[in-house]
DNA sequence: TTTTAATATTTGTATATACAAATGTTGTGT
DNA sequence: ACACAACATTTGTATATACAAATATTAAAA
């Protein structure tokens, strides 16, 4: 289905114009594919993230601003998402000692074993639509994505 | 920089993975550029894009439905959107004659004014990101995007 | 040592999004 | 005509997002 067809336009595009519906129409797809997987868990993408990144930590704490700064979102409001996630215990929060204005956030062991169980439901999510084109494709859809926002930041 | 460089990754993810992030940052780049544009404006993303379904009705009203099916975003809620452009006196809505279950959303002149003094920065962020690569680039990216995300809807 | 600036996080508020339920209207079958 | 399904839209509610302002702590400057 092109873009075209999705919203039904009726007059001819230019392909600049083209690039970024498809570019936010592709992200409305994925997004959607993903909430549904994450329904189940009672947990938003972004909730999914902060877990992902907490885990990366392998075992450290994770500041507040080192959470917003390895999120897509960074616009994001961290306080409120480790909210949720402390009432589901599936992390902890603590102010920092040797830094008080620092908080220091840890993945539970209930908050790996979700991940855990969301592993293999993650990993087919991302090959489902990776399946749908080859893997050079795929490679070179990444280098030209990179290649479009390079200007930006 | 690179989507591992964005999100401050230290292991190394496969391209599956990369192409999904990819496409969740550059739609929030391009997203957050725009409602720069739009900011003074004091337009959503997705107000503009109302009015430009209705602008391209060219003097025939939108129902609800006909707007919602056009959008991007297709879990939008098109009647909170139109009240906002209603209080703004961007659009009229009025009860359909013939189907009084249908409303009929008319873009104002004021709409159509303000949409032409955007039109040139709305080109203009376009071609911002479409300017980081060639014409065949934009044109295979378009091609990629529409068949990465074949077998979804 | 005060004052000021910088840093880290939280809170408030307005708006947006997701989705189920409710409302009102029209069409269909009996 | 009546009941019921289908359709179009609105409303309610919970959560998410955007962004400015407030709070608390530490570092730096005078």
């Amino acid at each position: 289905m092109t873009i075209e067809e999705v919203i039904k336009s009726t007059v001819k595009m230019d392909n600049a114009k083209k690039v970024i519906l498809n570019i936010m129409y592709t992200q409305n797809v994925i997004q959607d594919h993903f909430n549904e997987i994450m329904k189940p868990y009672d947990l938003s993408g972004e909730q999914y993230n902060v877990l992902r990144i907490l885990r990366g930590q392998k075992g450290n704490p994770a500041n507040m601003c080192v959470i917003q700064e390895r999120m897509l979102a960074k616009t994001s409001n961290t306080t409120r998402l480790v909210d949720k996630l402390l009432l589901k215990e599936l992390v902890t929060r603590n102010v920092c000692p040797d830094n008080r204005r620092k908080i220091e956030v840890l993945i539970t062991q209930k908050g790996l074993d979700v991940l855990k169980e969301l592993d293999p439901k993650v990993d087919e999510h991302e090959r489902v639509f990776a399946d749908n084109i080859s893997p050079e494709e795929l490679e070179l859809l990444n280098k030209l994505l990179e290649k479009y926002r390079t200007q930006q930041n």
